[in-house]
DNA sequence: ACAAAAGTGTTAAACATACACCCATGT
DNA sequence: ACATGGGTGTATGTTTAACACTTTTGT
């Protein structure tokens, strides 16, 4: 059978189809670590452990549709940085039948989050044991992906809010690349894709910090 | 209804499922032009028009094999570097019903090609213009992605036989770029993820080229 | 000898890295 | 006055871009 006759007598309902769920990271980081959004599983499989929130994907709903849904039950959130990451199709991924999942990753500034579930938890990234199904493989790689990023693009202003000052930011930098960086040099770089605003931080005990906005 | 209920209750017959399909983009360079390989559709949707190579995933096959067999399906080749791409999930990819497709790209040198299929052609990717379903634009976020991969990896060797010469070497990278590089500076990079043989190319009408294999 | 493409050494500019120092605030 | 972190100018090293030139083959 040539593909064209598979495709002309293609029936959906003759195969057996794998679901379809896409599962979310939800980067962000506080307390100077990398985060990210977890739950608890109440049933089986993996009952007790930590995963990723997810939905499986709606038959009228597009997957980047499916992964502002799986955001918003778990944040109420809805405009943030997201972007698909990688899918995921081995056979035994879900002891219970064969899922196929679609991963997506997002990134928030932690001022922005206000948890609306009762079971989800933000997790240190860099301490990620086990999780149900392969969830922590998918971390790990979206982990790496930001890494990657972070030095081509502008996400890690995703991490930080609409005003910050160039301390924070090169915070978020350190932590996104797992390395310090030297002041000096940092701003030079990151100062052309910043504007100064004429505020200046309080409350600090020596000498505040101006704040920028993202250009 | 929370996440953990919703799977808990989930039985995969009570919900419409989309079908999940992998498409692939196996580029090739042919006559100093980056090719890719299409089919020409001999049937509804979008009969006599030409689309990428495609494959329904089998219940009992991952993605990367369901990859796999479409490329063997076309060409005959196995072992040749491929990569997942990107998953498209818009509502009216295909008109007949809701698909889902994990697209794939692949780099194959030419001398490697044995066309298996009659339907089959290499078709400039500069000059494609409509193509069935979303398959124009899969094309276009894949030449973006290879694009960038030269710069910080090796996959321009996977287009090259294992032998070759390093103007052979530049010239897939100047397509590959779509621009000129400076043969000096080019060879000062790229001598060191390779290695020198002791033979030399013959038959040409100028100083023969030193042939080289990838480190 | 000449054409044509292979192959190499050197210079100049751009960028990244590192250091040294000054500045503003609270205590 | 001092501790603390914010902020800046300059020098050094490394990479990239560009040019000028030599080499080897066929005709």
């Amino acid at each position: 059978m040539t593909e064209q006759e598979f495709l002309k007598n293609y029936d959906s309902s003759d195969f057996a189809k794998p679901s379809v769920a896409v599962d979310l990271i939800l980067f962000t980081v506080q307390e100077n670590q990398l985060q990210v959004l977890l739950t608890k599983r109440q049933s089986h499989p993996f009952a007790g452990m930590l995963s990723l929130p997810g939905v499986f994907v709606g038959i009228d709903e597009t997957l980047d549709q499916a992964a502002q849904r799986a955001l918003y039950q778990k944040t109420g959130l809805h405009d943030i940085y997201f972007e698909q990451l990688y899918t995921w199709g081995d056979l035994n991924r879900d002891p219970r039948m064969r899922i196929i999942s679609v991963s997506y990753y997002a990134l928030v500034p932690a001022d922005q989050i206000q948890l609306s579930s009762q079971d989800a938890i933000f997790y240190p990234v860099d301490k990620i044991q086990d999780l149900a199904f392969d969830h922590a493989e998918m971390i790990r790689y979206g982990r790496e992906r930001i890494r990657n990023k972070v030095n081509y693009t502008d996400i890690a202003f995703s991490l930080v809010p609409e005003e910050f000052t160039l301390p924070q930011l090169q915070k978020i930098y350190e932590i996104l690349l797992g390395q310090d960086l030297y002041k000096a040099n940092f701003r030079k770089k990151i100062a052309q894709q910043s504007i100064a605003t004429d505020k200046m931080q309080s409350g600090t005990k020596h000498r505040p910090s101006r704040i920028y906005r993202k250009k």
